[in-house]
DNA sequence: CTAGGATCCTGTCAGC
DNA sequence: TGCTGACAGGATCCTA
């Protein structure tokens, strides 16, 4: 689910509705969705949102936060006047709320944000504002591509030279936001091969790679990202935004955009992966 | 330390 | 139709 451009969509939209309410109630329909005690944020109003990879957090007037990731299938609707709906897209985004993929919903002064999660590996806590950035998840995390140079990724690459790049550019404490939609994007513009090991990519291709990665992103970014929002018709549910500017992600089959080879979809470090076998030649030498 | 695989959980889809 | 296995926009834990 959710990577970097899809969280940061969440944060910017969800901003326009929910900052200066007040929470007024929290339900927890599964325990493993929320972590904390409801009670000591109920009464608090929201004062920010931040983003620090693809984890949000939600600010208190009580020094307290709300740090929420999304993982694989997680959701955050608004529902007041109007509806916002962003994060794993799906029928969710136009369904009656609560339903069965409802773990835990705040009910704000001027509507309820429901957070559903089929899988249930996403979750939200409660922190103390001033430890957010000692948090074990936070804490791990690298630079984003826009505060990185191509040195000291190409640095951390030689750090994991027998790993298949795809890998290595997916792990969040050597770069930030990729998931495997832009993972996959970035190697496509890059023109690197998923399976090279990272120790084979020069340093214009590092280069290359983090400039794709910027690209990849902000495009996504400025597109309201692979997520779907502001839906009000339920039969805009079946469109699929990540159409609107994928390169090889979910294209197997269909024509490379750069040379009409056709995209092929193979494992690779574990997830399914996506790439143009012309394009994106493997490269021996390591 | 790195590298790779299993695992958390629910739902859907292809294939028999 | 019913069953089965594979797979899913993430991250962590375990093992070698």
């Amino acid at each position: 689910m959710p990577e970097l451009p899809e969280v940061e969509t969440i944060r910017r939209g969800l901003k326009d509705f929910i900052l200066e309410k007040r929470i007024k109630k929290i339900e927890v329909y599964c325990n493993k969705s929320f972590q904390g005690d409801p009670t000591t944020v109920e009464s608090a109003k929201i004062i920010n949102l931040r983003r620090f990879g693809k984890a949000l957090i939600i600010d208190l007037d009580n020094e307290k936060s709300l740090m929420i990731h999304l993982r694989m299938t997680g959701q955050l609707i608004y529902d007041g006047k109007e509806r916002y709906a962003a994060g794993h897209p799906s029928d969710n985004f136009t369904a009656k709320l609560p339903n069965k993929q409802t773990r835990v919903t705040l009910t704000l002064d001027n509507g309820t944000l429901y957070f559903n999660d089929q899988r249930k590996f996403g979750f939200i806590k409660i922190i103390e504002t001033k430890n957010v950035k000692n948090d074990s998840f936070i804490k791990k995390l690298a630079k984003e591509p826009w505060d990185m140079t191509a040195p000291e990724l190409y640095e951390k690459l030689q750090k994991h030279k027998n790993s298949a790049i795809k890998a290595v550019i997916l792990d969040q404490s050597i770069i930030c936001g990729l998931g495997n939609i832009y993972a996959d994007e970035s190697l496509f513009s890059s023109k690197i091969n998923p399976e090279r090991k990272a120790g084979s990519i020069t340093f214009d291709e590092t280069n290359l790679l983090l400039n794709s990665a910027k690209a990849v992103m902000e495009k996504s970014i400025a597109s309201g990202g692979s997520t779907m929002k502001n839906y009000v018709k339920a039969d805009g549910t079946k469109g699929d935004y990540l159409d609107l500017f994928a390169q090889v992600f979910h294209k197997e089959g269909q024509p490379c955009p750069r040379c009409g080879t056709k995209i092929i979809k193979k494992k690779v470090a574990g997830r399914g992966t996506h790439y143009c076998p012309h394009c994106q030649k493997e490269v021996k030498n390591d």
